[in-house]
DNA sequence: GGGAGTTTGTTGAACGCTCAACCACATGCT
DNA sequence: AGCATGTGGTTGAGCGTTCAACAAACTCCC
């Protein structure tokens, strides 16, 4: 892959950069991870999953546009979808279409957890990120992070293993 | 815990930095990992607690602080230290001055892995974070995420549930 | 100096994710 | 039409993490 002499290190401050952000996303996707699961027993990734189908029309969206739009592996969403549709949050339905194709619907109590959920999760981003950044900032942290997601989102599809 | 009128909701652009702030770091993590894991056998959590020990006095920490430093619980650093142990990276040593303490020390070999390592991993980090922000906004980037840390890292100790 | 309470580290079970293998359907080529 | 290749989704095993419970050693205070 590489020799042992063309690596360029980082420079201290960029060290120091790179564990701050390291850190910071362990515990902040520790902490809204622990904030839904005691308050309404949902995990990150679930909710995420509610986010997108509530938005979506008829609140139902086929299971590979899901995983790319949350760069889940198929088979994650697949597994994550399962345990869902056991607590009654989402079924799961043949797609018109398509024979092979599953689009995940929302039911109504989906729905209703998401609405209670929704105030923990936005109330937890506001107040460990959002605030944390002046409009300036946060308006960089979100081109950077763009980039990155372009960069290493390759045709809009997750590593499908 | 709220009710349901008193929370304040994210504008649209604020969404939009949100989802790649979560977009932008799934995929680097998870790109990061497969990197190492391909190259050299190594999880990221494994490589941060190598790098950790590297930089110590002896080459070695005890285990609590080395919990503290990547924002990992005890019990997550025991198992990983257990799977080190098991490939000879790392072996466990009584603390002297504490009859409970237990210090992770790197060995030579453990050493070698990571001087490989460390030139996928930091190749990663600039290809995929460094080289999408300017000098300016990758300072920015370092000044949120500090903040974040001292916000959710209380008194310096990660959750230990 | 002898308990109450705290800190350190480990354990094992349950949970969630990854990975490779797989089937079913769709598409494209000739 | 018929076969090759690609895509969508699932499965189950294995690995890594969390969580609650625990034992051992330290601290403190009376």
């Amino acid at each position: 892959m590489e020799t042992t002499t063309d690596t360029q290190w980082l420079t201290e401050p960029q060290q120091r950069v790179w564990r701050s952000f390291l850190g910071a996303t362990t515990l902040l996707m520790d902490r809204l991870d622990r904030d839904l699961r005691t308050a309404h027993d949902l995990s990150m990734p679930e909710y995420e999953i509610l986010v997108r189908l509530s938005e979506s029309p008829d609140r139902s969206i086929r299971m590979a546009e899901l995983a790319a739009q949350i760069m889940h592996s198929r088979s994650r969403v697949t597994h994550t979808i399962t345990r869902l549709e056991r607590k009654g949050i989402v079924l799961r339905q043949q797609a018109a279409s398509d024979g092979r194709g599953v689009t995940a619907v929302l039911t109504d109590h989906g729905f209703a957890v998401l609405e209670q959920a929704a105030h923990t999760h936005v109330n937890g981003v506001r107040a460990y990120l959002v605030e944390n950044a002046s409009a300036e900032e946060f308006d960089v942290l979100g081109q950077v992070m763009g980039r990155v997601v372009s960069q290493l989102d390759v045709n809009g599809t997750c590593a499908t293993p």
